[in-house]
DNA sequence: CAATACATACATACTGGTCGGTATGTACAC
DNA sequence: GTGTACATACCGACCAGTATGTATGTATTG
């Protein structure tokens, strides 16, 4: 029942693998023969729709990463109800929903930003557009909620949203270093903490 | 002038050159042959003084890069004066002195963690070692600091220090993003905005 | 004190395996 | 029939690791 030709459907079945093996073993260590054993495609195959590993790397960034994390940001702006709640659920879910093999995988987008920004300025640069993107959204959700009344005034919006994603993405990251998911749930409680203190002082400062 | 034989400033040299190497390309990618290169020490006697490149690595991460971290933690217990302070003391230093190269290597710690805690459990051991040092060191100065009163009460002193040790690993690694330095010190200036919510709710409540 | 014995500390040359990449050929679709 | 979409076989480079040999320092013994 095989489709002899179908480009699109090969182009898709590489990006998806290079995508798992990227995020499972980086970039540099990610086998180009392992991911034609995985899709069954051919070397000859793959060199056809992608020049080099750089460029099938890259690709995976733009077209399968980006999209990807694009579609959990447009739940911060999409809805009408207040940012950092959205935000604190989120901590929640990923709390909730923490396992041991997710937190030794990793975030793709932090496990190749480590890898590769440092050593290849087109890396960097496809990385960046995926990491900047994830801070805009951010920073126009806590305008949003400093508008709505639900954000703290004085809040410098972009200079938080670069540290919550900074902090989010750290807190993955050191909770790879633990036997389970304990280092990663309390590192993310404690961020809980952090995005209490970006709403207005009103409920904090009542008993004063 | 070259002293015929000495084993200890051989090995040494192995394990301050390998740091370098792993710092800069990560383990996998580190090469022994650059590594020899960089010594002028040969492979038979490198591997005298290690098994394997895994133990060579994991000498690295208990010798060389335990003990440097150490140095930096042990400011924050040997002073009298408030830890809050002592740690926005540091953030500010780190975005003083912050340059194009040292954030593009990132921290030899957390790329290591990236890298290596979620495919070898050896590896993750010894790392853990180090971060939950550092934790420990953390929550210790911050009990410390309710204890004289310049920590806020309520806090949890090791969900905090989890999160800040996450968080600032975090600052590092999205710095590396960046065209410059400004990802990373933007970062900075938010976590010090945390950092402040640390301290007893006396000065910012004032005005209430 | 000197000769011997032995372990430590290297040095050199090589191996098998994996890697990304390519050259060349073929079958399908329009 | 002509370009697209594959398939196969192969290449040189590099890799960690090893087999083997040698020089050095040190303890032992006569």
């Amino acid at each position: 029942m095989k489709v002899k030709r179908n480009p699109d459907h090969t182009r898709d079945a590489l990006l998806a693998a290079a995508f798992d093996e990227i995020h499972a073993q980086g970039f540099r260590a990610a086998s180009i023969d392992k991911i034609l054993a995985r899709t069954g495609v051919t070397k000859g195959a793959l060199y056809h729709h992608f020049p080099n590993k750089a460029a099938l790397g890259q690709a995976v960034v733009n077209e399968v990463l980006f999209e990807r994390m694009q579609e959990n940001w447009q739940r911060l702006n999409d809805a009408d109800s207040d940012p950092v709640s959205l935000l604190l659920a989120m901590i929640d879910d990923a709390i909730a929903h923490a396992d041991r093999d997710t937190v030794a995988l990793g975030c793709p987008l932090n496990n190749l930003v480590q890898e590769m920004a440092g050593l290849d300025e087109d890396f960097r640069e496809c990385l960046n557009k995926v990491q900047s993107a994830w801070r805009t959204a951010l920073a126009a959700a806590l305008t949003r909620a400093q508008q709505n009344g639900t954000g703290r005034p004085g809040l410098d919006c972009n200079q938080a949203a670069a540290f919550i994603v900074g902090a989010y993405e750290g807190c993955v990251g050191v909770g790879k270093c633990g036997v389970g998911t304990e280092v990663f749930t309390t590192c993310l409680r404690g961020m809980a903490d952090y995005l209490h203190t970006l709403r207005p002082a009103t409920a904090l400062q009542a008993n004063c």
